[in-house]
DNA sequence: ACCTGAACACCGTTCAAGT
DNA sequence: ACCTGAACACCGTTCAAGT
């Protein structure tokens, strides 16, 4: 396997995966593609971009889209398109936080990110609003994640529902209303 | 100043205050009250409940509580707090990191989201709804944070409105309605 | 152009030994 | 009981030097 970037990125999407954010240093990374640690650094600038590539690799699947011809309303393919990312994201180790990185570096990248936005303007928001209202429906998707990984990690019994559907369900009703 | 539990956690809260996470380590925070960084482990068991406790502290105040009586209905005093709760924290760096590890370690010690939930309470949600969108509204107040703050940080021009408050506003709409 | 080797300036945590 | 000194096993980033 040539060393690139598309490698470079790949192997961090399998250890982030497999292990977590904390094993997701680039000393891990450089053994794992039997190169010295310097070597990533002439395909990725640092850590932080490497992050927002792996975010990209995450969420840029056709997986995570919705055919808005399939639903009823935008504010149903609105929820499922929610409901993808959630349980898309909630295997993935610190998923959260490698998301936020990229979505705060790379606003306008992220696919999932882009489409929750124009099916909120196809719900009647202005543009200023389904930003607005994509945030609200990220920071929601993004904290549930965390607050169940948290648990998980902490080994709480996290059988209890962290009631995502249901929060999801109201903030969309707020927007939608 | 005697090493106490308390002097250790007071000055880990300057140091978040004034330097944010990245300069919160043990090491640094044993520098600053001229002890060796094993002698902080007598003090608290590790890094993570220290960060809870600076959590605890940051979020434990009088002012990050709201009066019912001086709103009209619940959900006015449940705007007002989270308004609070997101004016307290924007000013320190990598609040909601923080906030997030305390509010999983310990779910039920931090004031103003047990408000939070009380509030959604009194506005007739149920017991478990209102835990429900208690998640929601402190997904959003923090979600809201962390994005200003990462802007600050890759210095975008973030004059711009995050719309935490137009996003609060529908979200608490979903809840009552 | 791409990689090695080695350095710089850090981390969190543990623990024998001192007082 | 409380703290020092020192170690263990790590970090991200840079850069002369090699090929």
């Amino acid at each position: 396997m040539a060393l690139t970037q598309l490698t470079v990125v790949d192997t961090a999407v399998e250890i982030l995966q497999q292990f977590g954010l904390a094993d997701l240093s680039m000393r891990r990374l450089a053994k794992e593609l039997d190169v010295q640690v310097g070597a990533l650094y002439w395909h990725v600038k640092n850590k932080q971009e490497l992050l927002a590539a792996v975010a990209a690799k995450l969420l840029n699947t056709p997986e995570l889209a919705v055919r808005a011809e399939d639903f009823a309303t935008p504010a149903d393919a609105v929820l499922q398109l929610a409901r993808k990312l959630y349980l898309a994201l909630l295997p993935i180790q610190d998923s959260p936080e490698v998301i936020e990185v990229a979505s705060a570096m790379q606003a306008g990248q992220l696919q999932p990110v882009l489409q929750l936005r124009s099916l909120l303007q196809d719900a009647g928001l202005s543009e200023e609003q389904s930003r607005f209202g994509q945030q609200l429906l990220l920071n929601h998707v993004l904290g549930s994640v965390a607050y169940r990984q948290n648990l998980v990690q902490l080994d709480v019994d996290s059988s209890e529902s962290d009631g995502f559907d249901w929060g999801l369900q109201r903030a969309v009703a707020g927007l939608a209303g």
